[in-house]
DNA sequence: ACTATATATGAACAATTATTCATATAGGAG
DNA sequence: CTCCTATATGAATAATTGTTCATATATAGT
């Protein structure tokens, strides 16, 4: 049969891993995944200078409509977004600042020389 | 032939969007791609604690030593940990200090209540 | 009522990705 | 050199996901 391979040096761990339990780590691999693609990401950016519309939106990242809405939608069921009917049309925002702080940091990391 | 919807009226923006050019964008959402999976949110969370070799990772996550590798050749080619060598061993940590602060961040925002 | 605008959604497709299994490399000990 | 441990990697599979197209809903104006 197989063997199985366990490590069996001391591991003299400079300390104990302190994993978030399974429902934290869930979540915040969500909103990482969430953030983390080109679309969706561009559409945050629109929105750290206020609430928009769709089709603001549309404009200002230069996708279909169909797109920003059905990333509008996975950013909403993820509390990455509020919105707020106003007559015709909904305005999206940031649910909050969180979302501007993450662009920010991840910003800083992206631009750092290596 | 169908209509093309454009809307038109007046975009009263609070701000105009300042979205990062193209090569920003893709190293940001590479970096919250790669952190958006559990397993290798877990492998950051085990390094959090200081430098440590594969099979201790692989202890602190209990994933296979096939997956753990696999997950930090990614962490890996994506600036997320660095390696060293000793001996037999190879031991990772986190590159900077920007990945420590986007898991607290990220965590902050994943157990506030709603 | 009807028309036009603004947004949402379902289905389909292409592409990417996480995981497993099997195997390869590489270093240390004997 | 041979054996054992530690790590890496290639191939295959299963599952998820981003995008487009076509269509649906909803609100406003006439």
């Amino acid at each position: 049969m197989p063997k199985k391979y366990v490590c069996d040096h001391n591991h003299e761990k400079v300390g104990i891993a302190n994993i978030p339990e399974e429902s934290v780590l869930e979540k915040m691999t969500t909103m990482l995944k969430i953030a983390g693609d080109k679309t969706r990401l561009k559409i945050l950016y629109s929105l750290v200078a206020g609430a928009k519309c769709v089709c603001e939106i549309q404009e200002d990242i230069g996708a279909s409509q169909s797109l920003v809405s059905h990333q509008l939608k996975i950013l909403r069921d993820n509390n990455l977004v509020r919105t707020q009917k106003n007559g015709n049309r909904v305005l999206y925002s940031l649910s909050d600042s969180h979302v501007t702080i993450l662009l920010s940091l991840v910003h800083e990391h992206a631009t750092e020389e290596d």
